[in-house]
DNA sequence: CCGTATCCGTAGGGATACTG
DNA sequence: CAGTATCCCTACGGATACGG
């Protein structure tokens, strides 16, 4: 019992390997925001400028496997599909949001100390 | 005026870009819950497992620009340097928090969903 | 004891082109 | 419109070895 702290295992760091990425917390931001909570693939491409065609696809199939994000196929010529958050996506959006007002709050300087 | 939602400088996404890496977030929450405040070199080694001599140096390098870390250097023989976190880091903490408890109480089922 | 430099593998992610 | 496949390039990060 060496009382060895840190779990390879630990949650938070799994969370940031999850949502760290380059698009995924933009993403849900997006559909967090959405009204209505739909929004389709071109949709999504329009709300997260610079996003490539296959980063949106990649992404989006992650959020669904991980259960955040709900899919849903509409059955017509031309198909369309909607995203929407799902209860654990929104859930997530909280503390996401607690995130975002501190780096609205204190990026700018960061950014000015790492400027110097 | 398009309405370009999209800042290219969102701040959500500069965080997470700062701090999403594979340690930052982990040595914060050290140094957050370390007793007393200061620690060394070697015992943040110790206290977060399997990182690499190279990736400690560099990423207390990168928090220490970023002005959420705090470096003061003992000087005796052999030198003792001690890390500990700003009023910035601190005040970080508490959103990370909030992070942390959202992950302990939902990665389980994120990661069932993803090993389906 | 503290930190940096080099070397190198791997994975994230962009451009592009193609299918249903 | 929605999504996938291929190619390629860079940056992250680990091992190791060396300097204050």
């Amino acid at each position: 019992m060496t009382g060895d702290l840190f779990d390879p295992a630990c949650p938070t760091r799994q969370l940031l390997d999850r949502i760290g990425d380059k698009w995924t917390s933009m993403l849900i931001k997006v559909l967090a925001e959405a009204d209505p909570p739909d929004m389709g693939f071109a949709s999504l491409a329009r709300s997260a400028p610079g996003i490539s065609h296959k980063m949106l696809s990649q992404t989006l199939k992650n959020l669904c496997r991980d259960g955040l994000v709900a899919r849903r196929v509409e059955a017509t010529v031309p198909p369309r599909v909607h995203y929407s958050l799902t209860d654990l996506g929104r859930s997530l959006d909280g503390p996401l949001s607690a995130l975002r007002v501190w780096a609205e709050r204190h990026m700018a300087v960061i950014d000015a100390n790492r400027r110097n």
